[in-house]
DNA sequence: GTGTTTATAGTCGATATGACTATTAAAAAG
DNA sequence: CTTTTTAATAGTCATATCGACTATAAACAC
């Protein structure tokens, strides 16, 4: 393309985050208090501004560092979701917006920046009515996780460095909102080369009632095949 | 997030189209050639400035229209792929592209456009190098559909509104760039529900040498299950 | 006719899956 | 300290699906 004087426009560049963990058994995504109008009061996902001199991708994650108050944001699956550009997505003025996925294991209570009012998580299933376009990005955000979780081992990014198979299957419940066999779950995880590996020796003992648990950790697979899909609901969207 | 003056800075928003088809039994891309620098006399994704009241949908449909000369491009397929926002991806000026992918089943010759010395088609595999960051836009473009390939009806998008499977799996074949069993083929398209309808009593006698094939048209599913994998190769990306 | 090409039908073993039952090891209840 | 409860793990079995085949059918070239 060419860049006509007369068709160029200038447009502000965002990012916005759909910041995701298992927390308390359920779906909970990190959400800020808007300080001001439009939408004051209402919960937004956190966000900001594409500074001059970076991507998206850097801005996504020095966000995410920022609302989080984690000092290493290095290690976390932090990922493309798509961009939002309806022209009144924000009423003050043109805004686009690159939205991302963040998958959490553990979940630091955030602290509130400068310019949000408050900060906190909040479980999925009552996060809504979001401010702008966010309840979209959001629902985009879950589905895409559910749907990555079928084919991709993504599901290790919800868990700490060492976790149960039980804890790993209570990823794919939550996020599908199904509950799976257990056996055969084991069974699936374990036949997938490089899914997950043993620690050796180690078992969980922390708390838990019933016979402990062996701890896994990440392995190298990046991809499930064949993949684990999701109990057959008609229609599934493409 | 908030709009704090020191922290808003203007970008260009261009979209990136991929638009892919099968011709002369080859996967090929629209390409133009740029007529001025940077890049001048280089091949180059079709694309244009986002105006101010259209969103990055609305640009990438009128671009398709705009370079591909087609009076109607209503129903073909167009999907957002991802955003590009490197800040020297271009050496003149910040912009943000978002690109798209477009699936087209027949391939009208593309008129230049004013803004581009030449379109054409061009065979996928000997397109590069192209302008700016294009090569990566391509690739990425073909690693989406191959990977949608597997769990959707996507290839019908690469067909006439009438098509023998032998046509349907020749989508695959080139996409993927691997054989397909036919029977297996056949066996898998025709039992899952909604992928193909049969066209009551019509059969390809077009030319070909061979038995006639029977006809089909697309039918109202959308995703595939279970999924039509590649054959497989280890550590597929995710 | 013969041979070639492509479409279509069907077979068979290997593998994966869904729905189960059984056993084991720990904590909690009594 | 024995029983109950809870959760992890092992294993079974029928079915579905897949990959690799073979076989037949319908067109054309010669």
């Amino acid at each position: 393309m060419e860049y006509d004087k007369y068709a160029y426009e200038p447009f502000a560049v965002t990012v916005d985050l759909a910041v995701l963990t298992i927390r308390d058994g359920a779906l909970q995504v990190l959400l800020v208090e808007r300080g001001q109008d439009p939408y004051a009061g209402h919960w937004a996902l956190p966000g900001g501004f594409v500074e001059p001199r970076e991507s998206a991708e850097t801005a996504a994650r020095r966000e995410l560092a920022e609302e989080t108050g984690l000092a290493d944001v290095t290690g976390l699956h932090l990922e493309q979701l798509r961009t939002y550009s309806e022209p009144d997505r924000d009423p003050r003025m043109r805004v686009v917006s690159v939205a991302f996925t963040a998958l959490l294991p553990d979940a630091p209570e955030p602290r509130a920046g400068s310019d949000a009012a408050r900060a906190g998580w909040l479980p999925y299933d009552s996060a809504g009515p979001l401010a702008f376009d966010h309840d979209t990005i959001l629902a985009d955000a879950h589905e895409r996780v559910g749907a990555k979780l079928e084919y991709t081992c993504l599901a290790t990014a919800f868990c700490p460095p060492e976790f149960t198979l039980g804890e790993l299957q209570h990823v794919y419940e939550t996020v599908w909102g199904t509950a799976l066999d257990r056996p055969n779950f084991r069974r699936k995880v374990l036949a997938t080369p490089g899914f997950v590996e043993a620690v050796p020796g180690a078992a969980r003992l922390t708390g838990g009632r019933g016979k402990p648990a062996a701890l896994y950790r990440a392995g190298p697979a990046t991809a499930l095949h064949p993949p684990l899909l999701r109990p057959s609901r008609e229609g599934r969207p493409a």
